[in-house]
DNA sequence: ACCCAGGGTCATA
DNA sequence: TATGACCATGGG
């Protein structure tokens, strides 16, 4: 079996698209904060429910854990299930307060500050990842539905896999780099968003073989082009 | 009108 | 343990 190998995929994005940066100057709670808006939700929508708590002055743990619950949803509610998220903000603000903050959290290794994250309740393991790849500057890789989808269709998987068996596929076979989780989450993302919902546009696919439909053109590429892994 | 978006929780079998 | 319902807005 011939498919591409993670770093390759990495690669063929990189030079494809050019880096995210995603989440690049905003501090690190403003990360969290977006990190739990943005579960099932377009991240616009999540945008309008950020600079909404911006405009109250409330974009900071203290405000929200202290904050009316109906008029914290009330200011999030382009987010969507608005009731929700403002009970996952709520608990998560508490515990990042009760936790020394950014600083607090920083103290703890990897192998015990995940587990803390995922306690919280309306922490699953994407969020938690997504928090400490970009706000906590921990090498950790992010699987998301995007990631499980792509990778799927290139064959590196038959079947469904849990969370964490995915991840540790990819961390096995990546260097251990922060900015390079960081850029391959956001790529694949991006790659996505541009090819893997509007047809026309496959024929400039630059990942050989990712889109299962018959009228994708790349899939009329021979398959022996595709390099092996390892 | 339908589908999805940078998921997670809870009830059911 | 494994699916399914539910949350709920905004854009295509």
């Amino acid at each position: 079996m011939k498919r591409f190998a993670p770093l390759q995929v990495y690669e063929t994005l990189l030079a494809a698209y050019g880096p995210q940066h995603w989440w690049p100057a905003e501090k690190p709670f403003e990360v969290m904060v977006g990190a739990i808006l943005t579960q099932n939700t377009n991240w616009q929508n999540v945008e309008k429910a950020i600079a909404n708590l911006k405009a109250h002055n409330m974009l900071n743990c203290e405000s929200i854990a202290t904050s009316n619950l109906a008029q914290l949803a009330d200011i999030i509610r382009s987010s969507g299930s608005y009731m929700q998220k403002a009970r996952y903000l709520q608990q998560f603000s508490l515990f990042y307060h009760n936790n020394g903050k950014r600083n607090g959290l920083m103290k703890s290794p990897l192998s015990l500050l995940r587990p803390r994250l995922l306690a919280v309740h309306g922490i699953g393991p994407e969020t938690a990842d997504s928090m400490l790849l970009y706000a906590l500057d921990k090498p950790v890789f992010v699987v998301d539905a995007y990631t499980k989808r792509l990778f799927m269709r290139l064959e590196h998987f038959s079947h469904e896999l849990d969370y964490d068996s995915i991840q540790h596929y990819f961390q096995q076979r990546l260097p251990e780099s922060l900015p390079l989780f960081q850029e391959f989450h956001a790529l694949i993302v991006e790659h996505a968003k541009r090819y893997c919902r509007s047809k026309p546009l496959c024929a400039k696919c630059p990942l050989i073989n990712c889109c299962p439909t018959a009228a994708c053109a790349t899939m009329e590429i021979n398959r022996s082009l595709l390099p092996d892994v390892d």
